[in-house]
DNA sequence: CATCCTATTCAACGAGCGTTGAATACACAA
DNA sequence: TTGTGTATTCAACGCTCGTTGAATAGGATG
C-alpha cells in the first residue's frame, strides 16, 4: 500500500475518479476502497461530498497558477520593452500544464483532466472555474490585448474560448484521438498535443485579431 | 402541458437534463417529473436507464449526419474539379450545427450540448462517439487531406482535435465566456461562435499542414 | 502510568435510487 | 358490446447512497 497518508490518498483516488466519472458517478465507497480508507474517513477529513469534490479542485489551483503566472513573466520580461508575440503568450498559458502533466506524478494528470470535466459542464463550469482561474485568465487576455494592437474585444474571447476549448478536450484524455487517427496521434502525449496546439492557436489569433486583415 | 407525445417529452426532458448534469447526475425521477409521467413509463418504452441514454444519443444523429454530409458534398461540388478549400470543409462540418441550434427547437442545442458531454468524458466518449461519429469524420479528414496536399497526417489529425475541442466547448454552452467578456460574448450565439470558430481553424490549419511552412 | 488529541474504524440510520409486476385507462376492431 | 393491444399508472421491492455518533487505536505529553 502507499506511502502516503490517508488523507493525501483520499484526494488522490478522489480526484482521478472524479476526473474520469464525474461528480454524480463516484460514490465515497469507491473513493474510499481505492484509498484503502473506512468510507467514514472522508467525512472526517472533508466534510460532505461535495466538500471534498472542492477539496480536491482547490488543491493544485495555487501552484498551477503561480507556474503559468510566472512564464507569463517570463515572456514578457525576455520581450521587454516590446510586447510579447502571440505564441509566447499562448506557450506560457500551456507549458506549465506539460511540465506538471509530464512529471511522471499521475496525480497532476489527473488534476487537469478534472479541470477539464468541470470547465466544459454547464452545471459546474461557471460556478467553479471563475472562483479560481479568472484573475489568470484575465492577466493573459490583457497581455494578448497588447500583443494585438487595434483588435476587437470581441475577437479576443472568441479566440480564447477557442483555445480553451482545444485544451479542454486535449486535458480530458479520452483517447479519441487515438482511435480516430489509428494510433498515430495518442491522447497522453501532452509535448505533441502543445506542440501542435501553439501555433495552431497563434495562426488564428493573427487571423482574426489582426486589424488589417 | 406540451402537445408532444409522453414518449417524445421523456426524451426531450432526459435529452436537456443529461446534457447539463451527465448520466449519473440525473434520476429518472427526475426525468419523470419534467416529462409529467410516471416513473415507470420510461423504463416501458426504453428499458433501462442506460438504453434510455443511448436512445437520447441516437434520436438525432442519422439527420445530423446527413446534413453535415450533404454539406461537404456541396463544397465538393462547388470547387469541382479542384479541392475545397480548408474554409469550406471547416464551413460544411459546423454550419449545420448552427442551423440546427437555431431552429428554435431547444432540443436540438440540448442535444448538441449532450454531445459536448459524451466527447469530453473520458468514460463515455471512446465507447459512444466512435460507432456514431467516426465514419462522418473519416470523411472529413479525407477532405481535409486533399486540401492540404503534402500534409503529415499526424499535423492534420492533431488539427483536427483542435477543432474537435473548441467546438465541444461551444457547444456544451457553459456560459463562461458570458462572464470572462463581461456580456461582450454570449454562449448561446453559435452564430458568431462559428463566425470566429471557421477563419481561426483555417488559419490553424494552413500554418501547421502546409508543407512549405 | 494516566491523559489527551488526532486518526481511524465500526455499525447503522433514513432517504432515494433503478427496476418490476400487477392493475388500470383508453382507443379501436370485431 | 365485447375483446384486444398499447399506453400509462400504482405500489412496492431490494439495494446503495451519503451521513452520523459512538467506539477504538495510537502516539505524544504530563
Amino acid at each position: 500500500m502507499s506511502t502516503a497518508s490517508k488523507r493525501d490518498r483520499i484526494l488522490d483516488t478522489a480526484e482521478a475518479l472524479f476526473a474520469e466519472r464525474g461528480y454524480d458517478g463516484v460514490t465515497l465507497r469507491q473513493i474510499a476502497l481505492g484509498a484503502e480508507a473506512d468510507v467514514a474517513l472522508a467525512n472526517y477529513h472533508f466534510g460532505k461530498k461535495l466538500e471534498l469534490f472542492t477539496a480536491v479542485f482547490e488543491r493544485r489551483a495555487p501552484e498551477l497558477n503561480e507556474a503559468r503566472l510566472a512564464a507569463l513573466q517570463h515572456a514578457k520580461d525576455s520581450a521587454a520593452p516590446a510586447s510579447p508575440s502571440v505564441e509566447s503568450i499562448v506557450e506560457a498559458f500551456l507549458r506549465p500544464l506539460e511540465i506538471a502533466q509530464e512529471t511522471g506524478d499521475e496525480g497532476w494528470a489527473n488534476y487537469l483532466a478534472l479541470i477539464a470535466y468541470i470547465n466544459n459542464s454547464p452545471y459546474w463550469g461557471p460556478r467553479m472555474m471563475s472562483e479560481l482561474f479568472d484573475d489568470l485568465v484575465e492577466q493573459f487576455i490583457a497581455a494578448l490585448r497588447s500583443a494585438l494592437p487595434g483588435a476587437d474585444d470581441r475577437d479576443i474571447y472568441w479566440c480564447f474560448n477557442n483555445l480553451s476549448g482545444a485544451l479542454t478536450l486535449t486535458l480530458a484524455r479520452t483517447g479519441r484521438i487515438d482511435r480516430l487517427s489509428n494510433g498515430l496521434c495518442r491522447s497522453d502525449d501532452f509535448t505533441a498535443a502543445y506542440d501542435h496546439m501553439i501555433p495552431f492557436v497563434a495562426a488564428g489569433f493573427r487571423a482574426l485579431c489582426s486589424p488589417d486583415a
